[in-house]
DNA sequence: GTCTATATGAAGATAGAC
DNA sequence: GTCTATCTTCATATAGAC
């Protein structure tokens, strides 16, 4: 029940996890990806490791600690960027920055952000798991900045939706990693900017 | 196996479901919202019904048949905004007035936008299921006008997900459904403007 | 159109040996 | 850390009566 992978204190979520428990996680992350949670059973779980269900079930006692353990991991790989933004939050280039991280990683690990951002288990867990809602909750002020108001909430959430989105997005299928970074930068930067005006 | 309800040959989607069924397509939708399709069984629907599960199986041979449905209705309920846009595509308000109905319809139906944007299962049937292929290329088409470069893709295919996702974001989770709406309009509106520069 | 009853398989999960 | 074997519950689905 407990995750002991665990984000710290102030929502730091770490690793701390075996290289089986790894084994397993990147397994369960990439069917996910596929099937989304409730469609990945821990028998596809653990063919994709290429040991049986036993073994798994080893190294994490339920389904819901694997799903545990795959958002932590995910979210870890924003932690940096975020610390980053926080530190020189006084600074107007640091959310920016950090949009462009986001951005880099949403791009970069498409194949996981519709299940991160969409999937019912997942937004529940988000949801309902203190460290995960702290963890959310740092990354949306940090993308916020000074403004609090309807607007300014608004247009972080539709910027975050669409860049979740646009990557995985049919019309831009074909479309390489490197342009799609490119614009989806620049046209994020757009959006952000005429609410400075 | 067949979809029965049909989406007619040029992709039009339309109802000719008995009550009975609508109720279980409503009942699906519902769940479908809450827990994703892979989430939902057909116990719960039968439940949600007030009737058996073999009752359910009478009015639909499989679960696909059910999602098929389902996503049927829902995108049958922008068939008529469609057919607006693509009639008046000369004028340059048409796009505008598509995409007001577009957030209208959104923001009305957010508890399954989620899901049928975002459920791997109704991603899939989207793709491959050719009536719903070409009712989203339709979509596409009118979204998009005259331009099809890249550049316009992206913007599309950004603001999509941006009012896809806004509607159910936990930062605006807290706005009423009228100043959503206004707002979206307005910043979706501006998204879109800028590109005409 | 709905029911009871049932078939068959796969799901999550555990016990205990190696 | 992994296995075989097993338990229980739930899944989709069907047969046949009312």
């Amino acid at each position: 029940m407990s995750s002991t992978g665990q984000l710290a204190e102030e929502g730091r979520p770490v690793a701390g996890y075996s290289a089986a428990q790894m084994r397993v996680i990147a397994a369960a992350l990439s069917l996910f990806g596929d099937h989304g949670v409730s469609g990945t059973s821990l028998q596809m779980i653990a063919d994709k490791v290429g040991v049986t269900k036993a073994a798994v079930y080893h190294q994490f006692n339920t389904k819901e600690a694997i799903v545990v353990a795959a958002v932590e991991v995910e979210l870890g790989r924003l932690e940096e960027a975020l610390e980053a933004a926080e530190a020189g939050k006084d600074d107007p280039g640091a959310i920016e920055e950090l949009l462009g991280q986001v951005i880099e990683l949403a791009v970069g690990r498409r194949r996981m952000v519709d299940t991160l951002l969409h999937d019912p288990v997942i937004v529940r867990l988000l949801a309902e798991h203190q460290p995960f809602q702290q963890f959310m909750e740092r990354l949306y002020r940090a993308l916020l900045g000074e403004e609090t108001g309807a607007e300014a909430r608004l247009r972080v959430a539709m910027i975050a939706s669409a860049i979740g989105g646009a990557v995985t997005h049919p019309l831009v299928a074909d479309l390489d990693e490197a342009t799609l970074k490119k614009e989806l930068l620049r046209l994020t930067r757009e959006f952000l900017e005429s609410s400075a005006s």
